[in-house]
DNA sequence: GGTCGTTGTGGCCACGGGTGCCAATAGCGT
DNA sequence: ACGCTATTGGCACCCGTGGCCACAACGACC
């Protein structure tokens, strides 16, 4: 009889905060004092929030940067699904991260000075490697899928390692020179490797 | 008069213990209780010595499982160095990296012991990032030096990450099969490789 | 053989991230 | 009004890390 709600129905104390709302406060207060020079306790002062509320927020203080990529590589493994099947796997590959790594001209900002944080902080470029593992594994399932063979295969995951390669070298790129697309630097990364590979 | 020796001559008190030393004791203690279930106080108590001396020898508790890699990474410079100068670029680094990853067969097991811990532990597998961009400069410094050009240049760190990422394929497929030699897992990755971006 | 400079040691303390526990809270449906 | 339930947030505690500093042990020199 019940409509059977598709979301698992609203019960129980609303909570205090958002993602959005800490991740507002907590990139305020990088730009001031640093990363390091955060404390947890700041960020929740800011927010107006209990410190162990923060926790149930995001696993660790390294994962805020990072917002719920969980969501972003939802779309990315919809982006490498739905390319040509007919394409040549590599094309497809390569486009997919090149689509995955558009941004729309009034996102640029944010997305930028969240790579400028995570790439410029020592302690951050350590955590995400967690992150690019299961980034790679999107696309390691994707080449598996195409070749019939399993994603722990040595060709699935080097694509998956190969292809992080490259879209980390165009964002280090990037950092150096912000007046260049991201998407063109992966291009021209491609480019520069298959010539080096003498393809 | 005197013989002027290398070494800046030893004075005031000799050390407690060793890098050996700990690490053995260490090692043994992470195989036992695991990484994140040995504290440094164990290890300061097993290798006989304050906790605070620990931080004398390493960094930190995630450097201990990598050791002196300073070290490893001057031997790779010369590795590459010693390349021959006419073979071309893309084959003197892979043949670096294949002969950086070639141990004596009675290094095998401690090698890949540590290997082990390094890529199976979260807490490592991060730190080890930091670890993998000073083996990437060396990559992009000596790609930069043959091209005369900027080892901040696009192509260089291409390369330098590229060839981390046909390295690091190699080790995941390694520890999912140890009876593969480590150097044929690479070399396999990189024809893997040529023949998806169709060479 | 005492004194001095040098170098490594290790205890103490403070800080900050991270976790388990649990009582308090605030909406919902009845 | 009552219970149900999800969320909050305080508290205690562990552990890695770094600053500080007194102290130990050696070589050198007188």
């Amino acid at each position: 009889m019940t409509t059977t709600p598709a979301r698992p129905r609203a019960a129980g104390r609303p909570g205090a905060t958002s993602h959005a709302a800490i991740e507002q406060a907590a990139f305020g207060l990088f730009a001031e004092r640093g990363f390091a020079g955060t404390t947890l306790d700041d960020i929740a002062a800011a927010v107006g929030v209990g410190r162990r509320t923060l926790f149930r927020y995001y696993r660790s203080k390294n994962d805020i940067p990072w917002g719920q990529f969980d969501r972003t590589l939802d779309d990315f493994r919809r982006i490498l699904g739905s390319t040509a099947p007919d394409l040549p796997l590599w094309e497809a590959v390569h486009h997919g991260v090149v689509r995955f790594n558009e941004f729309p001209g009034d996102a640029r900002p944010g997305h930028r000075e969240r790579m400028e944080l995570i790439l410029g902080t020592p302690e951050l470029q350590a955590h995400s490697a967690l992150r690019y593992a299961e980034w790679r594994a999107v696309i390691a399932e994707h080449v598996a899928d195409r070749l019939a063979v399993s994603p722990t295969d040595l060709l699935p995951t080097t694509v998956g390692h190969v292809s992080l390669a490259l879209a980390l070298a165009a964002y280090d790129a990037w950092m150096r020179d912000p007046s260049r697309s991201l998407a063109g630097l992966v291009d021209e990364a491609m480019r520069g490797l298959r010539a080096h590979l003498a393809c």
